[in-house]
DNA sequence: GGGCAGCGTCATATTAGTGTAACAATATTG
DNA sequence: CAATATTGTTACACTAATATGACGCTGCCC
């Protein structure tokens, strides 16, 4: 669900680029490189990139210019842009706003801030799913407040048992092989040995006990299956 | 606490919004400018201001809209809004009230007017959620007074910590990350590092002593949570 | 300028959670 | 029923996450 996020940066020097691209991958993104407004737009309908750092000046095509171009275009029109400009031309902060940039840095930045900012940015364009609590025969999974109960006493849960069960709950009758499960809920490129599902479907019915384990239930030669109705 | 407050102006018409701007600063408040949604929202995020003067009429996401969309977000949901609308379309007032907003003013308006009715608007939003005490398990916390007091006893906490403890105070039951407390305690786009959270957990609990450390709860793998609630 | 208070960061200690392997149990097949 | 495939269970080493204590820096108030 919260996979990696891809960002795309648009600047013409290299270099820049790739002390940029190394900050990011270090925080755990992935990373697209173009040093021109074209070569961005390729990318941009290949890859459908979650961000756009977008440098101010560039030969050709300017980021002010691409940013409205990616404003424009309705298929691009909601992707969150950020602006690098070098300092001293803050006067075109405001321009660069006006283009529909969702924020605005100043070179020299530490990678820390440009983190930070992109985070922020994408915390606040990243419309955060309704998370409603999730309830079956006394058993109840609330997201926000991040809990499990069993007809109102606690349920411990670690913290994959608790996505495991959460994937379930908003999953059921359906029967999903191990290595969907690890798709799923441990995340696309984990490599782990696909019987550790069994270990944590072990954890996971343990901690339902009794009165609810029999939810979680072994489809022989498939997987497994989160269901009320018995066989 | 009740220092300047700041004042969000949102308008696509810069003549407009600088008019606005030396109304509101001439009566002391300080004035922050947006001509659209994304900056507008950029900028309460980042500046969270006390009061959002929004214009009806804009292009793209229209006043209303976003309106709405402020109330969604359980960030801003509190947020006074007053809208300001051209004269003729009363119609709407309607729509704009249920929308979420505060009070309606219409263009055009005297500055003293503006003044008024945002004054009002404070007047009668602010105490509600901010300025009354909160209480939990003989833990109190007074936002006027600034003072927090186990069963009477005052309990010393930095500034930090104190804003720390409202927050969790008034959001209860309910996980945070890191991230998420960075933001909505520390402010928009302060970068510090994560784990400094964890050190101001630490003073919290310490300061709230054995009786109420409890209450400051660690949700592994996920960031802490405020409850009453044992589990 | 000295002393203090609060903050953010780091290094280290502590603890909780994970993945794996080995063995047990149970189903399936012919 | 034996042979085999599949799943259940447990113990354990290893990792990752959090707690904690200490330190240096900054701004402020004498």
């Amino acid at each position: 669900m919260s996979s990696t996020k891809k960002v795309l940066i648009v600047d013409d020097e290299a270099p820049i680029r790739e002390m940029i691209a190394v900050a990011l991958e270090m925080a755990g993104y992935e990373c697209l490189e173009a040093e021109n407004a074209n070569q961005a737009h390729a990318l941009i309908v290949d890859n459908k990139p979650d961000m756009v750092l977008l440098d101010w000046m560039m030969p050709g095509t300017s980021g002010v210019d691409f940013a409205r171009r990616l404003r424009k275009d309705e298929m691009t029109a909601d992707m969150p842009i950020i602006m690098l400009t070098a300092k001293g031309e803050e006067e075109n902060k405001i321009k660069g706003l006006e283009s529909g940039a969702d924020d605005f840095i100043t070179k020299p930045f530490s990678p820390r801030e440009l983190v930070a900012r992109l985070k922020a940015v994408l915390r606040r364009t990243t419309p955060k799913g309704v998370e409603e609590p999730v309830s079956v025969d006394g058993l109840t999974l609330d997201p926000v407040s991040h809990r499990v109960s069993a007809e109102g006493h606690p349920i411990e849960l670690g913290p994959t048992e608790f996505r495991l069960l959460q994937f379930f709950m908003t999953h059921q009758d359906r029967a999903y092989s191990r290595s969907q499960l690890l798709d799923m809920v441990w995340g696309g490129n984990v490599y782990v040995e696909e019987r550790t599902v069994d270990v944590h479907i072990r954890r996971l019915r343990k901690a339902l006990g009794e009165r609810h384990d029999y939810l979680v239930q072994t489809v022989r030669g498939t997987g497994y299956r989160f269901s009320i109705n018995v066989a």
